[in-house]
RNA sequence: GGGCGGUUAGCUCAGUUGGUUAGAGCGCCUGCCUUACAAGCAGGAAGUCGGGGGUUCGAGUCCCUCACUGCCCA
């Protein structure tokens, strides 16, 4: 690292350095400190939620990821002990999908393979391909301890996936049997209700007469979108309340296409709303005729197999589904019992995964019952995953939830929860833990793979062939990687976590799941001390931040089909990761999804260029000052962040904003508004340091004069404790070229490894100095005006002019103890102070401005554009006066003057009064350019 | 059908418990290559805060209602 700058920041020549750098397992920058020595109540532990082991890096990650590295970073520079665990998730469906295609281009399938053979073919592409994902985070210089990277199908995780279940199904909270599911023909899996996208799509509502056994043209006409299931029709059913029917009630039905007859039944379900009253009921393919079928005790038919093909012997025999409702309504038509055919809006639910049609259908299922008490009295599993977000009676919530309107999505969801379906027909995940018994059919389920069964003694076990949802095992990895089911050190200090940062679609299949698993048992494993643990410290986080979605600059959804998807790889490419990072940080306000615009990272990659010419500019200085003998010590930047009483105004001034800003980030990252902290910088580093006070220092850092050595040693140090300061302040949110930066300030040989390993700058009330920074805003805002005033009337930038300036005493004693900045940024070549009463209003060379409490007169060469400046003096005038009117109506309004907070009165009289004299002196003005104009 | 949001400058968004003159970035207009930076500097224009009603001394902010719009669940 040297101090010689490239005039233009080039981030792809610095970011891969450092990214390298950082996660250099030699270096394991990140990584912390070993657990036991540790205090607990510092540690701030975030779980980065599992990329699919198969997944490439999106924005929605990308997001994800900044938000969690600011944070971290924020809070290890904070001096916590800051721990972000990365991990890969075995993504079940996926990766055996993605497998399954490359077996198909080599002609093959997982079929032929066999079971085990697959398996190792899925290990061996893990091994290869898997986890590019993660090398994709390195480049985002997520701050993440490497050494603790996991993957959900390691060996300690599946242990602890494997004792969970034995627990569970000792607890009796997981239990097997025949239930309808969610099936998907194309997968040949269950699927949880999860899994399932409901999409709206126009279909057809068919009405089919049922004819009454036994009685001549009698008949019922039922209403259905799926006529190829009357196949497996049990009953009818109609509400009790429905007059219309009241006279069939009990009758039997002969099903058409069929022999057989089925039973009328009365049901509160069947809606007489809705199409014509009566519904068929096929318990074995809708969940909702499922319900009806146990209440009613029907039996259940099944008439399709896993691919959805007819099963039924007879004419539909092998028929897919949807081939088979053709031939159906034919067939109903040719006999006359089809009644009518009507449009209808219905929704269908879809595999998540590859988008086939599910079918719901009765298969015998693992499930975890989380409704169950699993003792009496005791809270079932998601009345306790309730608890731990309501708050207590003292109004604390043991997980708070950010933005809070999710807590209400979350409980609508965790009071209307199901049994959750937990086992899949795949091949790649956590084999079930059971053995079956071909002798007796006994099930055994065991942590260890028994010899024999547990009833009969049978060593005639096979094991359960399904898996287990992925969801279980990553439900359970806030604890399991801490080494869960032993109680490890870092279980010990490590859970719960501080925070879980995540998107809202994973809220359910993810987040709630987590709360109930870790409620649960880390609700057993007593605390360090041996005492019994409480909810608050059984939760697998204390806080739940919820980001928003990642959209195109259109507001548009990113999506494959659209062909609108952002490559983070790609835009970091072209700006910085930097740029993108702090985009994503600015635009990241909770609750509202980013429009992500690459204009907008455009102008984040110039900020990050001032930065770095901002740098170029003072190790210039540096170097100059070392030429004229002036040496700092680069040792001692942060005691220099206390200039004296006597220091030099903007230096005073400098210090207590930058102050202010360090409390307002703290303030904004306390409750993740990071669109506020890196405003908050943005606006500091840019709109006051770069924009103001390094153009003060720029009149103080004259080398090329003879002076006062001590005053530009002092100006100098000032100067570089500020800005070195300010880095440290950006590094969360720009780590790469703060880093870089940094380390060539330090010549290369800085103090510590990294900028990420120093102290984040902390708000101390001495370094305030509000006088200070009260000066400055009078300076700023008289050269302002006179810039504007020069502007409107095109007097050159480069040329010095002289103005006279109406003043007030206090104006007067700052801008003459400041003369210099006041004549160098607004090119002043005479300053003359006139008396309060004296008027030149009249003269054509002097042009009027009003400054806050001060008046400015500027002397030029050329006359006044009068029509000009009658028009914006009118202007003016017409703005104040209306802003009168209201105030005068205010303040002649008793009610107000009653009730109103004395400090709102009192401000609303201070501007009423300065609005007076405005008025007063733009009249003039006016008045005076009409006398000019007669001359 | 049930639930939850949103509507503020041309665009994307801030706006804490109601309180003095509603902000930012980008874009736009004007003038400048002023030796840190043209990815820049200086100056400027631009909003009846979705419509209507109410509460209040006072409403972008609270309540009601309508319109449009997004998301989740069924």
């Amino acid at each position: 690292m040297s101090r010689e700058l490239p005039k233009a920041y080039d981030p792809t020549a610095v970011e891969d350095r450092w990214a390298e750098y950082w996660a250099a397992p030699d270096q394991n920058i990140f990584a912390a400190p070993d657990p036991t020595t540790i205090d607990p109540a510092r540690a701030y532990t975030i779980l980065l939620p599992p990329p699919n082991v198969t997944g490439r890096l999106h924005m929605g990650h990308m997001l994800n990821q900044t938000e969690m590295d600011i944070l971290i970073r924020w809070r290890r520079m904070c001096g916590d002990t800051a721990l972000w665990v990365p991990g890969t998730d075995h993504a079940g469906i996926a990766t055996q999908m993605m497998v399954e295609r490359q077996l198909a281009s080599e002609g093959s399938s997982r079929q032929q393979l066999g079971r085990e053979a697959f398996v190792e073919r899925v290990w061996q592409w893990k091994k290869e391909y898997g986890g590019a994902i993660l090398g994709q985070m390195k480049r985002l210089g997520a701050s993440v301890d490497w050494s603790r990277e996991y993957f959900t199908m390691d060996d300690n995780l599946s242990r602890a996936v494997r004792e969970a279940f034995v627990r569970l199904h000792e607890d009796g909270l997981i239990y097997r049997g025949a239930y309808i599911v969610n099936w998907c023909p194309r997968c040949q899996t269950a699927l949880s209700d999860l899994e399932v996208v409901h999409e709206e799509q126009a279909g057809k509502l068919y009405e089919i007469r049922y004819p009454v056994v036994g009685e001549k043209n009698a008949a019922i006409t039922i209403a259905t979108t799926r006529p190829e299931t009357l196949l497996g029709d049990v009953a009818v059913a109609v509400n009790p309340t429905d007059t219309r029917y009241t006279h069939l009630h009990g009758k039997m039905l002969r099903l058409p296409l069929t022999d057989r007859e089925i039973p009328i039944v009365t049901d509160d379900w069947a809606n007489p709303e809705f199409g014509t009253g009566a519904v068929k009921v096929t318990p074995a393919h809708d969940p909702n005729d499922f319900a009806i079928g146990q209440r009613h005790k029907l039996p259940s038919i099944s008439i399709l197999d896993d691919t959805a093909h007819i099963t039924v012997a007879g004419a539909y025999l092998g028929l897919d589904r949807y081939e088979a409702r053709k031939r159906v309504l034919a067939d109903l038509e040719a006999q006359g019992l089809l009644v009518a055919v009507k449009d209808h809006a219905n929704s269908v639910g879809k595999c998540d995964r590859c988008k086939t049609v599910v079918e719901p259908r009765l298969s015998t299922q693992w499930f975890l019952a989380v409704n169950k008490q699993p003792k009496p009295g005791e809270l079932s599993m998601a009345e306790a995953a309730i608890a731990a977000v309501k708050p207590d009676i003292n109004g604390n919530k043991a997980i708070r939830f950010t933005p809070e309107m999710y807590e209400k999505t979350y409980f609508e969801w965790m009071n209307n929860i199901h049994d959750w379906c937990l086992s899949r027909q795949l091949w790649w995940g956590h084999r079930i833990p059971a053995w079956h018994c071909a002798a007796c059919q006994q099930i055994t389920v065991a942590r260890e793979t028994p010899s024999a069964c547990a009833r009969c003694g049978s060593d005639r076990l096979t094991q359960e062939t399904d898996v287990l949802d992925t969801w279980f095992s990553s439900g359970l990895l806030p604890f399991t990687v801490f080494g869960w089911p032993d109680a490890t050190a870092d279980l010990a200090k490590f859970y719960p976590t501080q925070l879980l940062l995540t998107g809202f679609d994973i809220l359910f299949f993810w987040v709630a799941r987590m709360i109930m698993l870790g409620c649960y048992f880390m609700e057993k494993m007593p605390l360090p001390d041996g005492s019994p643990r409480p909810l608050k410290d059984s939760v697998p986080f204390r806080n739940v931040y919820i980001h928003a979605l990642v959209r195109d600059a259109e507001r548009q959804k990113m999506s494959k089909t659209k062909g609108n998807v952002l490559d983070p790889i790609d835009i970091i490419q072209r700006y910085g990761t930097d740029a993108v990072r702090f985009t994503l940080a600015a635009m990241a306000s909770p609750g509202t999804d980013i429009a992500f615009s690459e204009a907008r990272t455009e102008g984040y990659r110039a900020f990050a260029n001032k930065i770095w010419n901002a740098a170029r500019f003072i190790f210039m200085q540096i170097d100059r000052a070392k030429e004229a003998g002036i040496v700092v010590d680069l040792k001692n930047l942060d005691a220099a962040l206390h200039p004296a009483a006597d220091a030099p105004l903007e230096a005073r001034w400098i210090v207590s904003l930058f102050n202010q800003c360090a409390e307002d980030v703290r303030a904004s990252l306390e409750y993740y508004r990071f669109d506020d902290a890196a405003n908050t910088i943005y606006q500091f580093f840019w709109g006051e340091f770069c924009d103001w006070y390094l153009e003060f220092a720029k009149i103080r850092l004259d080398f090329s004069e003879t002076g006062d050595v001590a005053a530009k040693t002092a100006a100098l140090t000032t100067l570089l404790s500020v800005f070195e300061a300010a880095l440290r302040l950006l590094s969360p949110f720009m780590p790469f070229l703060t880093e870089e930066i940094w380390q060539a300030l330090y010549d290369g040989n800085p103090h510590t490894k990294s900028i990420a390993l120093t102290q984040y700058p902390q708000f101390a009330d001495q370094l305030n100095n509000q006088p200070a920074v009260n000066e400055i805003i009078v300076l700023k805002n008289l050269i302002k005006a006179i810039r504007a005033r020069r502007k409107e009337l095109d007097v050159e930038e480069k040329t010095s002019v002289p103005i006279k300036i109406m003043h007030f005493n206090q104006e007067q004693t700052v801008v003459n103890e400041n003369i210099d900045l006041l004549r160098g940024l607004a090119k002043i070549s005479q300053i003359t102070w006139v008396d309060l009463k004296e008027r030149y209003l009249g003269d054509a060379n002097l042009a009027w401005y009003n400054a806050g409490p001060t008046d400015i007169y500027i002397n030029y060469e050329k006359p006044i554009d009068i029509p000009a400046e009658r028009e914006r003096l009118t202007k003016d005038l017409a703005k104040y006066e209306k802003e009168m009117t209201g105030k005068q109506a205010q303040l002649q309004n008793d009610g107000f003057l009653a009730k109103a907070p004395a400090n709102i009165v009192e401000g609303l009289r201070t501007r009423a009064n300065e609005l007076t004299v405005l008025i007063e002196k733009t009249r003039a003005a006016l008045d005076s350019l009409d006398a000019v104009g007669k001359k």
